[in-house]
DNA sequence: AGTTGATGCGGAGGTGCCTCCGTATCACCA
DNA sequence: TGGTGATACGGAGGCACCTCCGCATCAACT
């Protein structure tokens, strides 16, 4: 069920090098992080890094999976200690402040919610399900509209996220997160 | 207080060479347009082509500029003959259709909002401008909140309309939209 | 241990973006 | 019209992305 095939040695080795050489350099503040350099810190070919992660984003996917599961796995936490308005609130600051500190996840997040690839299908649909549970609170005590997709949300919310440098500081993406907030909300008719 | 210079009679026509290529590569339905065509489309080297429009952006802007004016000035039109919060979606349309249309000019306007050229602190006055003309003419009768600034409807909007291929398809654009609005309507309280 | 097919590696090379600067052209004036 | 500074031109070249394929390495079987 769970070994497709036999992996060979220096291949898990190599993908591994290049994990620790990428995060390396994304982490490191300053700027552009080029393919070939990663490649070469990781000691391996260009050529090895590509058929590793066939597109940057792939490369930055991976290196940041685990976190961004995290982001994902806060949605339950919230919705018990808060009321489903601000829980949702409080969820996308948080996927703000992680895709806008990364914010080279903010554009493999863009590519992720676009591209067509199987395993981005995924980490999309991830993030969908951890808007539906808040939202499907929010629904039943009547705080949030029933008639809204949560992965409308979720795309709505990425493509705020993405944009890089706002013209209104770093305050205007929180008000946007309240504008679209604002859209979810059950109007008290 | 028109003349800053005298132009070169030289530049002057290649820059309308540049333009009608460029009017043509963008226009021909497939796919991407390399600079380096356009330039030897009309008749000029590379260096020229950058000379006369500094980043691919700024070729893109001024193909497309008259069309953008005229999704502005649609505003004050939309204004007359619908109440304001469906002028403000019927807007948010003409908007969405244009920049998927030419969605070249979707990643425009995404560089627009971010970067921080003087010319395109321009594009992103006027479209700030037409939002507010509605959303004013909302706040006044009572239908769209007054909270909520023009800058950052524009904003996410651009965010939303710069996704280029939803998960959800095409209709999809059109809920998002429909998110954003609610997020502007007034709740009847 | 030796053989061998499968798997992975490396980096040269093709493409596009953009810069830089020596050369050509223009407009103006004598 | 010829001279001259200002302005614009062209394209080579540097950089990064990504592909392709001949060669090396691995692991499974004898």
């Amino acid at each position: 069920m769970s070994s497709p095939k036999k992996p060979r040695a220096d291949a898990e080795r190599n993908r591994l090098r290049l994990l620790a050489a990428a995060r390396k350099a994304f982490g490191e503040g300053d700027e552009p992080v080029t393919l070939e350099r990663v490649a070469r810190e990781a000691g391996v070919g260009i050529g090895t890094l590509y058929r590793h992660f066939p597109t940057r984003e792939a490369l930055v996917e991976a290196l940041y999976r685990d976190e961004l599961a995290q982001v994902v796995a806060s949605a339950p936490k919230l919705i018990e200690s808060e009321k489903p308005l601000r829980a949702l609130r409080r969820w996308m600051d948080r996927f703000a402040e992680y895709a806008s500190t990364k914010h080279d996840m903010a554009d493999t997040l863009r590519a992720i919610i676009e591209a067509g690839t199987v395993d981005m299908t995924q980490v999309r649909a991830e993030l969908t399900e951890a808007v539906q549970l808040i939202m499907d609170a929010g629904v039943e005590d009547g705080t949030l509209r029933a008639d809204v997709r949560a992965q409308d949300v979720v795309v709505t919310v990425v493509g705020a996220c993405s944009m890089r440098t706002l013209p209104g500081g770093p305050e205007q993406l929180d008000r946007m997160l309240d504008l679209i907030l604002a859209g979810v909300r059950q109007p008290p008719s």
